[in-house]
RNA sequence: UGGCCCGUAGCUCAGUUGGUUAGAGCGCAUGCCUGAUAAGCGUGAGGUCGGCAGUUCGAGUCUGCCCGGGCCAACCA
């Protein structure tokens, strides 16, 4: 029964100590028990409790942007849909009311087309479907998508009005829809203009590039003389104003020729002037003609002509040229117009002959290059009207004079009902030839776009479009432009970060007029009627009421129902008199007027505030969703829709690569969900720098869930000290030690830093703030120091009850700071303390820390202390390297202090304690050569020494004390006094 | 090809108006503890700050070029 030397206890008073005592696991089981706490929110309806709660407070609202209803969803929807619940959760937390109303997107192409999947598997032709019962499969596609995205988003832990949410293709949404559009056709700022569009002949239809595939196909190549008009000078042998030469172009689709306006040329290519010397009799390039080539390409050009010989007059600045003729001038008494040249970047001289024959009713380039030279032709004198040559049907129309309906034998065709090359092609060489145009033709097999659907070649058409315009004033005021309005909204909007304001403001100063129509069948129709004699838009109130109200009683179907444009002009106008528009408008159109029936739908969403407080999506959207809200809402509104836009990055691999299947290193939202849990998808979501492109990958998910680990068990060892904890021992501040004093100015200083951060959105500094704080200055150094008093200490001691108070603290405000992150594991922690039906850590607010726990000085000096403990630790290493010591309590070290600061600081403290050795002395001098230094702590030695007296068997200190009480002979004074208080209080 | 953005230890991130030997957490290695125990504490090793050139007394920070990556440039959302 005696203690000898060491002091070995023999008595086992582990049963006397205030261990932590906690049923909270240490592995959370994340998979399994989340479905747990969604059933119990969805239980207890937190999201109205939240509501209720908070039904008085300044709104903040955080507006959806739609999520395509088809597939499930992916890593990128979970990013963006967690990064909005912290920002919802947050301001909830913060003080607002912060309602979250999810919506989808549910109009559109890709849906119209997995319908006509399904079709063409069963054999079934979506022209034989009745358009109404078309649109009806449409919208069950949709719903189902809705229904399986809406769990997979709930699962990720966000909080909204899930059973209440927006979709796009609601009838209150596609009534007003159709409000918005028809306010923008009132207010004069809708017009029908023209662009080419990828067509399809056989199945008259416009098509998107998703729909369509390349494939060789043998075209017919020409060479066309375009005489010159009149030029300048600037040629080295002479001028050239009435030389009798000709700018050649080359072209693999002749049937584009009647359709051709201008030729396009680049200012950074070398041209020529070049005579024919030698050419076969009869040959279409002959003897004396003169030809404007890039030189490069002359002579490629001259050999395909079979000219012999040929000389180069000079050079040529295709700039100076002003005006060419329409190589099928007078060709039935049409083409007499003017055809200009213009200087684009498109051209290259890799291949043809350094000049495009441009025609801007059948190529985007050609289009684009026309548009943006409107001011130019204007100048010229030439109409910028860009001609329909080419029908649905794949005839000329009667804008190719010569080849349409007024042609010999009728109108030729350029593509047939069957896909096939019709006669266009050879008719024009055939009038080119005649009118001695021509230069050379072939044949060349090249890459050209073709139906998904049908395999059949496609041509680029002109086709008439609903536009809104840019650059008009709006309602006649003087200035007050689309662009205008949209550029000064950007400039009073908080971006975050910054430079998407940039970004916005670069597309929003570039973009052409915005294109409306589309044509297709799953979409919200463009309600409008054209006056067949007059071409003008009905601009009627009474007109557009019955439309809305229609569109909000039936849907958007009403429109292709029998009879509906009589019922919808009433008595006042005869169907017959109007064009019904078929056309349905862009799907950007209807997500772009969510703000007008979600934001301003008080009824449906009382919560809601108009302007939103913030738009969050993708960097991807500044040509998106941003973009197209602005446009709809300075339109109708004259303002933005937001008042903030936050971007986020794109999500990568590990490597910082585009996910993808095809290099399989996709990560689905789901299977980490399963494997880890959300709250490891949250945690990686906050801790991730959002305003780049993020990196997910296995080695980073495994970063993740060790700190999760980390943390979760930090509050465990709060949980199981806090079990010892009574709310009528709390201590107030100024009563506990200084220790407890400076765990409180901590706490006081990270609430502004932490609200600072929430309010700032910068999630990562929220997750590196707290997850620093909680290892360094909580596990290693505040709870390492204090498991003693709280293990040991006698009930009745004020440092225990001092540190169960600041634990207490801790847990309120580090529950509150990380819920809105870490739903789940927050919750569990929380009501492990605080049960209850009603109970929830999501139905509070951050704690209010009260300012006069800031103590700077204290903190200064507490930064000394840690200086001195830092020396200490350092020293006691060397022991323990050198075997002399295991635990830190085997030790009872000199400190040798001259620093009258560190003497002041260390007054009164326990250096002991806080270094966590049995017994330490300082001494006032300098101390020997051969003690423990550390070069960044500048006059503190350290000389070891070990813990004289036996080791307590209780507190496992080593101390001379032990033994001197007869009652309890093998524990410390303190520790026998703790045991009788326990034994007084019957325990 | 154009517009915008990004590139700091194995991973996630800090690095203030250019100013000493570039920091943190985690991971890794290693020692201790065994009353937070599939935990806790200590110590240590890791970086030509994407590359090159320039401005400067001085550059991770400023400029240019290059390399690598991303978003946008769609009748895709």
């Amino acid at each position: 029964m005696t203690d000898t030397v060491t002091g070995a206890a023999k008595t086992d008073y582990s049963a006397t100590l205030f261990l932590p005592k906690t049923d909270f696991p240490m592995r959370a089981g994340l998979p399994q028990r989340e479905p747990d706490w969604l059933k119990r929110w969805e239980d207890m309806d937190i999201y109205a409790l939240q509501r209720e709660q908070a039904k008085d407070r300044p709104l903040f609202t955080i507006h959806d942007g739609p999520p395509y209803a088809n597939g499930n969803i992916h890593i990128g929807h979970a990013l963006n849909k967690t990064l909005k619940d912290l920002v919802s959760r947050s301001m909830q937390m913060l003080g607002f009311n912060s309602a979250y109303v999810p919506g989808w997107d549910c109009h559109g192409l890709p849906i119209e087309w997995k319908i006509e999947e399904q079709y063409r598997a069963k054999g079934k032709d979506k022209n034989d479907i009745p358009v109404v019962e078309f649109r009806q499969e449409c919208r069950t596609f949709a719903e189902q998508w809705v229904d399986v995205q809406r769990e997979e988003f709930k699962r990720l832990g966000i909080l909204g009005e899930w059973d209440n949410p927006y979709l796009t293709m609601s009838f209150d949404a596609e009534a007003q829809i159709a409000r918005e559009l028809m306010k923008v056709a009132t207010s004069g700022q809708l017009y029908r203009g023209s662009k080419p569009v990828m067509w399809s002949v056989v199945e008259r239809t416009a098509l998107a590039e998703a729909e369509i595939e390349y494939a060789d196909i043998e075209s017919d190549i020409i060479w066309v003389k375009f005489p010159v008009h009149s030029g300048g000078g600037d040629i080295k042998s002479g001028a050239f104003r009435d030389l009798n030469a000709s700018v050649v172009i080359w072209t693999t689709t002749p049937w584009t020729i009647p359709a051709n306006r201008a030729i396009s040329f680049s200012s950074k290519i070398a041209y020529g002037l070049y005579e024919i010397i030698k050419a076969p009799e009869g040959n279409w390039a002959s003897v004396g003609e003169k030809y404007i080539l890039a030189d490069k390409l002359a002579a490629e050009t001259f050999a395909k002509a079979k000219v012999e010989e040929f000389v180069r007059i000079g050079d040529i600045d295709p700039g100076h040229i002003t005006l060419c003729f329409h190589p099928l001038r007078g060709l039935s008494n049409g083409y007499q117009f003017a055809v200009p040249l213009l200087d684009g970047d498109h051209v290259t001289d890799d291949i043809g002959t350094g000049f495009v024959h441009t025609a801007p009713g059948h190529g985007l380039d050609d289009f684009e290059i026309w548009i943006n030279s409107i001011r130019l032709l204007a100048d010229k004198g030439i109409s910028s009207e860009v001609p329909y040559v080419v029908g649905d049907d794949g005839f000329y129309t009667k804008d190719a004079p010569g080849l349409g309906p007024d042609a010999e034998g009728g109108p030729a065709r350029v593509i047939d009902d069957n896909g096939k090359k019709g006669d266009a092609n050879n008719r024009v060489i055939a009038a080119l030839a005649e009118r001695n145009a021509m230069v050379a033709r072939g044949r060349v097999k090249h890459s050209y776009p073709h139906s998904w659907r049908s395999k059949k070649p496609v041509i680029f058409r002109n086709t008439p479009q609903w536009f809104v315009y840019m650059d008009r004033d709006i309602m006649g005021a003087a200035g007050d432009t689309l662009r205008h309005r949209m550029l000064n909204a950007i400039d009073v909007t908080k971006f975050y970060p910054p430079a998407g304001q940039n970004r916005l403001r670069a597309m929003i100063a570039d973009r052409p007029d915005w294109v409306l129509s589309r044509q297709r069948a799953w979409g919200v129709p463009i309600t409008v009627f054209v006056n067949k004699a007059t071409k003008e838009i009905l601009k009627d109130e009474v007109v557009n009421h019955r439309i809305a109200d229609a569109f909000k009683a039936e849907g958007a179907d009403a429109w292709y129902k029998d009879g509906a444009a009589q019922r919808f002009l009433g008595d006042a106008y005869k169907a017959d008199d109007y064009e019904m528009i078929r056309d349905v408008l862009d799907v950007w159109f209807d997500s772009g007027s969510t703000h007008a029936f979600v934001l301003r739908n008080k009824q449906k969403w009382p919560h809601l505030k108009f302007p939103a407080s913030m738009y969050l999506e993708g960097s991807d959207q500044h040509r998106g969703w941003f973009h197209s809200s602005l446009l709809e809402s300075c339109a109708t509104n004259g303002h933005a829709p937001y008042e903030s836009v936050l971007t986020h990055g794109f999500t990568m691999d590990g490597e910082g690569r585009k996910m993808s299947k095809s290099l399989s290193n996709t990560v689905a939202p789901q299977d980490i969900i399963k494997q880890y849990g959300a709250d490891i998808l949250r945690l990686w979501v906050a801790s991730s720098d959002y305003s780049e492109d993020l990196r997910l990958g296995k080695e980073i998910i495994q970063t993740i869930v060790d700190s999760y680990r980390k943390l979760r068990n930090s509050l465990r060892w709060l949980l199981g000290n806090l079990a010892h904890y009574d709310a009528k021992d709390a201590v107030n501040a100024k009563d506990m030690p200084e220790l407890e004093q400076v765990i409180l100015h901590r706490l006081a200083q990270l609430d502004t830093q932490v609200r600072t951060a929430y309010k700032e959105y910068d999630y990562r500094k929220i997750v590196t703030l707290l997850t620093n704080f909680m290892n360094i200055e909580l596990s290693a150094f505040y709870f390492d120091i204090r498991k003693d008093a709280l293990y040991c200490e006698p009930i009745s001691s004020l440092k225990r009850k001092s540190a169960l108070t600041a634990l207490n603290h801790l847990f309120d405000c580090l529950t509150a700071w990380l819920a809105p992150i870490l739903v789940f594991t927050m919750e569990e922690v929380w009501l492990e303390r605080h049960p209850g039906d009603g109970s929830s850590v999501h139905l509070r607010l951050f704690p209010e820390v009260p300012a006069h726990w800031l103590n700077a000085d204290l903190a200064a000096k507490w930064q000394l202390i840690r200086a001195v403990r830092r020396v200490v630790t350092g020293s006691l290493e060397i022991e323990r390297c050198e075997k002399r010591i295991g635990s830190s309590l085997e030790a009872a070290p000199k400190v040798f202090i001259v620093d009258p600061r560190y003497l002041a600081a260390l007054d009164g403290q326990d250096l002991a304690e806080i270094a966590i050795t049995s017994a330490i002395s300082i001494e006032t001098r300098e101390g020997p050569a051969e003690a423990f230094r550390l070069d960044d702590v500048a006059g503190i030695a350290v000389m070891p020494a070990m813990a004289q007296g036996k080791r307590c068997a209780r507190s496992w200190k080593m101390l001379p004390e032990v033994g001197t009480d007869p009652e309890y002979p093998d524990v410390s004074l303190r520790d026998a006094q703790a045991l009788r208080e326990r034994a007084a209080a019957g325990l």
